[in-house]
RNA sequence: GCCGCGGUGGUGGAAUGGUAUACACGAGGGACUUAAAAUCCCUUGGAGCUUGCUCCAUGCGGGUUCAAGUCCCGCCCGCGGCACCA
């Protein structure tokens, strides 16, 4: 009886009968415990779907799969990123509505993802640029502005000329553009900010940006890149009077060895204090005409790194808080910013940017560490050396202990106060964009600003618009979307509440939109609720169906999307809307595919798979199992033509051995259990530990077992086929169904593997003599010290190196080995 | 410069301090076949010779240990992040 495998009837038979019996949906009311397993939802591009999107997918599938069979209420959604920069360009380009395009996209995600067949409740499905989920967008910005979280401040923003829009500073990428590549410039404009620095450290109850990091379990180093980005630095400010004057300049230091070798002062060009202290026409002038020439640049120039460094002398001095009677010259300099520190420093000799700068300008220096080579400045960093000239630390040696007296001596002398400084900043959140989510938000005709009332969102996305950008959002020009007729009742509906005087008129909305990282970093309660019409979700669910238990998504999202949904989740938090401090307990990256040749994909360099072509050559199964065998799922690795067939060949042997080989009722032989009990406990543990491609290196060894029998028992082709499912689920499916069984594999319980029959009961000992291997005995697995080492000298191989040795020490570990250490 | 990750056969990779190279790919040989594909079986880290044994191999150099791919110290190389950061 021969019967190929045909996987695409077969694929397609499953999914047609999961989708249409629903088999996957999740109710919030099980009485089994939940299990919330996430992907970071795609962004719908243009491209379709990337060989490296099923990576993630189909990890979160087999656990799901998984942790269903183990007797949870797994919840497992999927939905879409959908607002952003490139359907708004692809709309500039062809005319094409974002909208229009965005959906189609979508249809064409939501095709490819089902054809891989993963366990979705799609009745779950989201899609952020859908007025029913930005409601819900909008609804938080008012949580947040009604909260104090949410702000309007001119700033000097990033602005990227070429996508004419502000970026928030995770969006600049080494001073350029993340999305187009171009220079980023400063641009003064008043933008909107959430406070996220209001979460840095616990308050209140509510767990830190930095502490809540020690309770979860993600990779060390995606919390390492959070602590970084964060970029807490504790160290010291140190107070100075300017003379003849009530001025006082504060200064940061997070390492105060060399604060006695301080010999003058810069402050940076933008600093508010800057004008109090100039001196004198001839100044006044000169600082003048540098802080113009500073303005000039951009923050790339600026911060290139061989970029000449410049400053005038302002005409003040601050007296030296740590040399007695020494006045230090305050110079503005280019290299001092704003946006770090205090924006002023102390400078010396120590520091290789400042001794340089001292050197250009003539500014006396002193040095308090013994240079060993003259003509290299001491490094700043360095924490070697004896300090001289250092009032009572004169004579000590530099040490993390000398530095810890020398903040405690700073405090003491009231010269300086203990404090930290963070990289952070609150984020940015307006784009001068269309196709993102309203902010909702109004003005009246002195430019105040009131927040749309809840029953007047969503502030919809008008379609009267024109997407050729011209540096104002495309909103501001939209008739509809300033409709005086919705303004007015807007109008009435804040007098009558009393927020906004009788005597003002309403004139216009915020046209700017959210950043749409705002989007989605809340979209994980959404899916807990998704069908909600009078909340975001409802508080009960989401304090049921949450936290999220495992997330799964790209490293590039280590910074950005991560710390933002953390911080959404600790302003509910706080505000008591969530009994959860952080939203995701279990973190884990997928490594990212190369191309054939070892390098990124990409349409230029013409390496790119498409799924599709693999699904309709092998199968979704074969896809799915492919991208799990490449390597260690975190791991970057190259896909290989090769590979995949071999894993198809793996499946079709597995059909071959179900569909071909005889079948026997009775028990398997001893070798084939201990097999199977030995594949169950590896595939149990390799999907916990995110084992993927060793559990099907293990489901490989125990095909090549089966296959090698002449008949083959039925509860062996059981266990096989139930640890396959997670992997191969339309195969497993198919097969068990072809076996005979009633009920689908699906609704089998995870069998517990009996670890006495996954013990090996006859081991192959290794022997050694020195370390050296020089035979194993076939034992039983417990055998004794005393049995295996007298057994070990009397094997001939061994015995041959015992030969007129006297031996020194017997090394028995049980299991495992015997070594001999002779002389 | 700082932080993080990695370096094992021809290739992707496996290995709680305990037989390094599982599993897969590729290659070579054989069976089946008129032939090919498919499938199955055998061989496959390197070197040497006396062909079943010896030596050498986990980026390099040291160390700890009965025993090191694994732990420690010092380097080299590749990848990723941050950086005029006071």
């Amino acid at each position: 009886m021969k019967k190929p495998y045909h996987h695409q009837s077969i694929e397609d038979k499953w999914q047609k009968h999961w989708q249409k019996k629903k088999l996957f949906k999740t109710e919030n009311s099980s009485r089994k415990p939940k299990y919330y397993i996430l992907d970071m939802f795609p962004y719908p591009s243009g491209a379709g779907l990337h060989v490296g999107h099923p990576e993630g997918y189909t990890a979160t599938d087999i656990v799901s799969r998984y942790m269903r069979m183990k007797g949870y209420n797994v919840i497992h959604p999927m939905g879409w990123d959908a607002f952003g920069l490139p359907a708004e360009n692809y709309a500039i380009k062809t005319k094409i509505h974002p909208e229009t395009s965005t959906l189609n996209n979508i249809k064409t995600f939501k095709r490819q993802i089902q054809e891989l067949g993963f366990s979705y409740d799609w009745d779950r499905e989201i899609a952020t640029c859908l007025p029913e989920y930005y409601r819900w967008t909008q609804w938080f910005f008012r949580f947040l502005y009604t909260n104090g979280l949410a702000y309007k401040k001119k700033a000097p923003v990033n602005w990227c000329k070429n996508c004419r829009t502000v970026l928030a500073n995770e969006q600049v990428i080494n001073g350029h553009c993340d999305r187009c590549k171009k220079v980023v410039i400063q641009k003064k404009l008043a933008q909107w900010f959430f406070r996220i620095t209001d979460f840095i450290e616990t308050k209140k109850g509510t767990s830190g940006l930095l502490k809540g990091l020690d309770k979860i379990d993600w990779p060390e180093s995606t919390k390492i890149g959070q602590r970084n980005w964060i970029g807490k630095k504790e160290g010291v400010i140190i107070h100075h009077q300017v003379e003849g004057t009530n001025i006082q300049l504060d200064t940061f230091s997070a390492y105060p060895a060399w604060l006695f070798a301080d010999t003058f002062i810069v402050i940076a060009p933008e600093h508010p204090l800057l004008k109090e202290l100039v001196r004198g026409v001839s100044h006044e002038n000169a600082v003048n005409d540098f802080v113009k020439e500073c303005k000039k640049m951009s923050t790339q120039e600026r911060s290139e790194e061989n970029l000449e460094k410049k400053g005038v002398f302002t005409g003040s001095y601050a007296l030296d808080s740590f040399n007695q009677g020494s006045k230090m010259p305050i110079w503005v300099a280019n290299f001092a910013l704003m946006d770090f520190g205090t924006g002023i420093i102390r400078c010396s000799a120590h520091d290789i940017r400042d001794y340089q700068f001292a050197s250009k300008y003539h500014i006396p220096l002193k040095e308090v560490v013994d240079r060993v080579n003259e003509l290299e400045p001491v490094n700043a960093h360095g924490n070697e050396g004896t300090l001289k000239d250092s009032g009572p630390f004169s004579g000590k040696i530099i040490s993390e202990q000398l530095i810890k007296e020398m903040k405690e001596w700073i405090i003491q002398q009231k010269i300086g106060k203990k404090t930290e400084t963070y990289r952070l900043r609150d984020w940015l959140v307006s784009r001068q964009r269309y196709w993102g989510a309203p902010i909702p938000i109004v003005y009246d005709n002195e430019e105040n600003e009131y927040l749309v009332p809840e029953e007047e969102l969503p502030v919809k996305l008008p379609t009267d618009v024109d997407f050729n950008p011209t540096g104002e959002s495309p909103l501001v020009h939209s008739k509809s979307f300033h409709n005086p007729k919705d303004l007015m009742r807007i109008e009435r509906k804040l007098k009558k509440s009393g927020v906004m005087p009788k005597d003002r008129t309403l004139v216009r909305r915020e046209s700017d939109t959210m950043d749409t990282f705002v989007c989605s970093s809340w979209y994980f309660w959404r899916f807990m609720d998704p069908k909600n019409k009078k909340a975001f979700a409802d508080k009960k669910i989401i304090n049921r169906m949450g936290p999220i238990d495992l997330y799964v998504g790209g490293a590039e999202h280590t910074v950005l999307h991560l710390l933002y949904a953390r911080f959404f989740t600790k302003a509910l938090h706080r505000h008591g809307m969530v009994q959860y401090d952080e939203p995701f307990m279990k973190l884990r990256h997928q490594g990212m595919i190369l191309g054939e040749d070892g390098e990124k994909m990409s349409k230029s360099r013409g390496n790119v798979i498409n799924p599709d072509t693999i699904i309709e050559q092998y199968g979704a199964d074969t896809l799915r199992i492919y991208e799990m065998f490449m390597g260690p799922f975190e791991q970057m690795k190259p896909w290989s033509m090769k590979g995949v067939l071999g894993v198809y060949r793996f499946l079709q042997k597995v059909w071959r051995l179900a569909v071909e080989t005889p079948k026997t009722k009775g028990k398997p032989q001893a070798t084939t259990t201990k097999m199977l009990h030995q594949t169950l406990k590896k595939v149990t543990h390799d999907i916990e530990d995110f084992k993927f491609n060793t559990a099907v290196s293990q489901m490989m060894i125990l095909v090549n077992h089966l296959q090698r029998l002449e008949k083959i028992p039925g509860e062996a082709l059981e266990m096989l086929l139930i640890c396959l499912y997670p992997f191969a689920p339309h195969l497993a499916e198919e097969l068990w169904e072809e076996m005979g069984n009633k009920k689908m594999i699906m609704e089998q319980k995870w069998p517990k593997y009996n670890p006495k029959l996954a013990k090996e009961d006859l081991i192959a000992l290794p022997i050694q003599v020195n370390g050296k291997l020089r035979g194993t005995i076939k034992v039983d697995a417990d055998i004794s010290r005393e049995e295996a080492l007298d057994l070990s000298k009397t094997q001939p191989v061994v015995a041959k190196y015992l030969k007129d040795k006297e031996i020194l020490k017997e090394i028995f570990v049980p299991g495992k080995i015997v070594n001999l250490v002779v002389r």
